[in-house]
DNA sequence: CTTGTACCCTGACCGC
DNA sequence: TGCGGTCAGGGTACAA
């Protein structure tokens, strides 16, 4: 389940491999996670033979900027993972390859993918960013601040937890961060987002970047599938403060986290201190 | 425009 | 030991 810490972890990871490296071959094993409107042979086609110039994120993509002025999308979805060798680096861990991207170095790229669900695509830079445009604002970056958010929630009646995860209005938050970040601002995930006082919009603001800042120097939360490249695992797991946490104490306040389902997503949250 | 729901996919897990 | 049912959830499509 890759958010924004670590998406951002595995980029950081790919950038130095990557970086300056040529495609000198592509070969698809499962046809599924080239993602339309690509299909293999025209995805192949669009990446065989250029430089990586680049390694981005963007909400929850990665993107290797190619020369050219293209684009290889990455959406990892819930089990995408990544490793480089010169062969599979780790065999019993990555047993789903679903791609081989073989660079100038000897080495290759593999994508491992066991739901398929995620996959790779290719566009031109000037597709991307117009689809870019679309996303929310960047909660790590200086521009994200509380009037940022209190646009995003002010004048809504869906909850606000549901809101968090529309990439529209914020980029990278998941199902665990958004949790994450409203227990620690105190704020129940039901409440209408136009509800929220500028004192709660603070708080959550905060909160958010608090957040996905602690996540990502644990280098991510590893709870089910998630491992940054070549299989390390993230640690921020162990400081999770409700997600996942049904049935045991709020480490604040000692109440028992319960779970809600919104919007056919789990929600944990501690009803004491999220009143 | 907003809001909600179905779908994709496999493996882990649970109860019997 | 097996076996069926449920769940995990990001992004997209689509309906109301």
């Amino acid at each position: 389940m890759p958010e924004l810490p670590e998406v951002e972890t595995i980029r950081r990871d790919l950038a130095p491999e990557l970086a300056g490296r040529r495609i000198t071959a592509v070969r698809i094993h499962q046809a599924d996670i080239v993602l339309s409107p690509d299909d293999p042979g025209s995805f192949t086609a669009a990446v065989r033979g250029r430089r990586i110039e680049q390694v981005d994120r963007r909400a929850k993509y990665l993107l290797l900027r190619l020369e050219g002025d293209a684009v290889l999308q990455v959406q990892l979805r819930m089990t995408g993972r990544f490793a480089v060798g010169e062969t599979l680096p780790d065999p019993e861990e990555f047993t789903h390859v679903a791609a081989e991207l073989d660079l100038d170095d000897g080495r290759t790229l593999f994508y491992d993918d066991v739901r398929r669900l995620g996959g790779l695509r290719s566009m031109d830079a000037s597709v991307w960013e117009a689809r870019a445009a679309q996303l929310g604002p960047e909660p790590l970056e200086a521009a994200f601040g509380p009037d940022v958010l209190s646009r995003q929630l002010s004048g809504r009646k869906a909850p606000v937890k549901n809101l968090l995860l529309d990439q529209r209005r914020v980029a990278g938050l998941g199902n665990i961060y958004a949790a994450e970040a409203l227990h620690r601002a105190g704020i129940d995930p039901r409440r209408a987002g136009g509800s929220l006082s500028r004192t709660e919009v603070e708080a959550l603001h905060d909160a958010i970047r608090e957040t996905l800042e602690e996540a990502l120097q644990a280098a991510g939360t590893t709870f089910r599938n998630y491992r940054a490249v070549n299989g390390r695992s993230g640690r921020f797991q162990s400081r999770l403060r409700v997600y996942g946490r049904e049935g045991e104490s709020c480490r604040r306040c000692g109440e028992t986290v319960v779970r809600i389902v919104q919007a056919g997503r789990s929600t944990f949250l501690c009803p004491a201190c999220q009143a």
